[in-house]
DNA sequence: AAATCGGGGGG
DNA sequence: CCCCCAGATTT
C-alpha cells in the first residue's frame, strides 16, 4: 500500500468539498451528462465546453436522441470545439448502447473501454463519477498533480509512467465517494496545481506532503518528452460566387482533418491571379473577377496552413461545388475555424 | 512508440 | 511565439 500517496485522500475531499466550481455535468450527474462532458472535455477547456454543452444537451437529451440524430446536426453542434472524430465515435457508441444495452450506459470499466471513443481516461470518469465505482481516471491534471506530489521526473507522455500512476492511485481510491475523488484530483490539477506559471502553493491542501513543493522543484514538473515541429502546407482559397451571389462550398472526406466538413473550393500551394483563372476553366467556368485576398494562416497542432485567398465572381455555377447562400451556410454547415478569415470576407462582401 | 486529430487562452 | 488543455485512435 503506497503511504505517501494514501495521505492525499483526505485534505483532497475536504478542498474539493470546500472548493469545487460548479459546472452544469457535476449537479446532475447522470450516466449520459457525464459522458458527453468528459468527451468534450478530451483536451478541450472547462470554459471552451461550457456553451457547447448547454447547447447539446438542450439538442440531444437523451442517448436515443443522439443515436438518431443526423449527421450533419452533430456535426454543427460540434462546429469549433475541434477534434470531430469526437462526436462521431460518441454517436458510433450510443448506437451501440441502444442496440445493445438497452439505452443505458454500461456502468462496469471494461464495457465502457470498449465504446467508441471511451479510452483508459474517459472509462474511468464515467465509471467514478456517474456510477461510484472506485476507478482511476488519469489526464493530464492528474499526472501534473502526481509528479509534484512524488516528485517524479519521469516523462508522463510515456503510456507506461502513465499505467503506473493509475495503478498507485487504485491502491488509495475511496469507495464511498469515488466519483468525487476524481473530479478532486483533476480540479485541483486545474484550479492550484495550474500547468501554466506558478502553481497556487500557499492555496494547496497537499502541499504539506508535495515532495515538489518541500524542495521547491514545482516549475521543474512534470517532464514531458519534446515534441515534433508541424509542417508548413500553403494552400489558395477561393471564395466563390455565382450571380445570386450564392458561394460555393464542398464536404471534406470523412476521414482525415476536419472530416465531413465543409470549406470552401480550394487547392494546394499558392497560386498566382493566372493559375487561379486557371483553375476554374478547368472546371468550365470563366471568371469575370478575380480579386486578391488578405492571407490567413491556421495552426493546427501538428501542421500549420498557410493560406492565400481569392475572391471569384463567376457568370454561373458549376456542378463540382454545392452552391449555398450565406443564411445557409452560417445555419446549417459546419465550417472549422481555419477558414474564419475568408468567412469574414464573406460578411464583408455581402453585408 | 509515434503520428494524427482542433482550437483557444494565457504566459 | 510557446505552452497546455477532464485524450483516443491509428499506424
Amino acid at each position: 500500500m503506497n503511504d505517501q500517496l494514501k495521505q492525499i485522500v483526505a485534505p483532497l475531499l475536504e478542498w474539493y468539498r470546500r472548493c469545487a466550481r460548479k459546472l452544469s455535468w457535476r449537479s446532475d450527474p447522470t450516466p449520459y451528462r457525464v459522458w458527453v462532458s468528459e468527451i468534450m472535455l478530451q483536451q478541450t477547456r472547462v470554459e471552451a465546453v461550457k456553451p457547447y454543452y448547454e447547447r447539446f444537451m438542450e439538442q440531444l437529451p437523451t442517448v436515443q436522441a443522439l443515436a438518431e440524430a443526423e449527421e450533419e446536426k452533430l456535426l454543427k453542434l460540434w462546429e469549433g470545439l475541434g477534434y470531430y472524430s469526437r462526436v462521431r465515435n460518441l454517436q458510433k457508441a450510443a448506437k451501440v448502447v441502444m442496440k445493445i444495452y438497452g439505452g443505458e450506459l454500461p456502468a462496469d470499466f471494461e464495457t465502457l473501454r470498449s465504446l467508441p471513443g471511451i479510452g483508459e481516461y474517459t472509462a474511468g470518469a464515467i465509471a467514478s463519477i456517474a456510477f461510484g465505482k472506485p476507478v482511476p481516471a488519469v489526464d493530464g491534471n492528474v499526472l501534473r498533480v502526481l509528479s509534484r506530489v512524488t516528485e517524479s521526473r519521469r516523462d508522463i507522455l510515456n503510456s507506461k509512467v502513465k499505467k503506473e500512476f493509475s495503478e498507485q492511485l487504485r491502491e488509495i481510491y475511496p469507495t464511498d465517494c469515488a466519483g468525487d475523488f476524481t473530479q478532486a484530483l483533476m480540479e485541483l490539477g486545474a484550479m492550484v496545481c495550474v500547468p501554466n506559471g506558478v502553481p497556487l502553493c500557499e492555496q494547496c491542501p497537499l502541499s504539506h506532503c508535495c515532495q515538489a513543493f518541500l524542495h521547491q522543484t514545482m516549475l521543474e514538473l512534470p517532464v514531458k518528452a519534446e515534441k515534433k515541429p508541424r509542417k508548413l502546407k500553403e494552400k489558395t482559397v477561393f471564395v466563390a460566387l455565382d450571380p445570386q451571389n450564392r458561394i460555393a462550398v464542398q464536404k471534406r472526406p470523412d476521414t482525415g482533418l476536419l472530416a465531413g466538413l465543409w470549406e470552401f473550393p480550394n487547392a494546394e500551394g499558392a497560386l498566382t491571379r493566372e493559375q487561379a483563372a486557371e483553375y476554374w476553366k478547368n472546371l468550365g467556368v470563366c471568371p469575370g473577377s478575380i480579386q486578391k485576398l488578405r492571407a490567413a494562416k491556421h495552426i493546427f497542432t501538428h501542421v500549420e496552413w498557410k493560406m492565400s485567398g481569392y475572391l471569384v465572381r463567376l457568370p454561373q455555377s458549376v456542378d463540382q461545388f454545392v452552391w449555398v447562400t450565406k443564411e445557409e451556410l452560417h445555419g446549417q454547415y459546419a465550417v472549422p475555424n481555419a477558414y474564419k478569415a475568408f468567412l469574414k470576407v464573406l460578411a464583408e462582401v455581402l453585408g
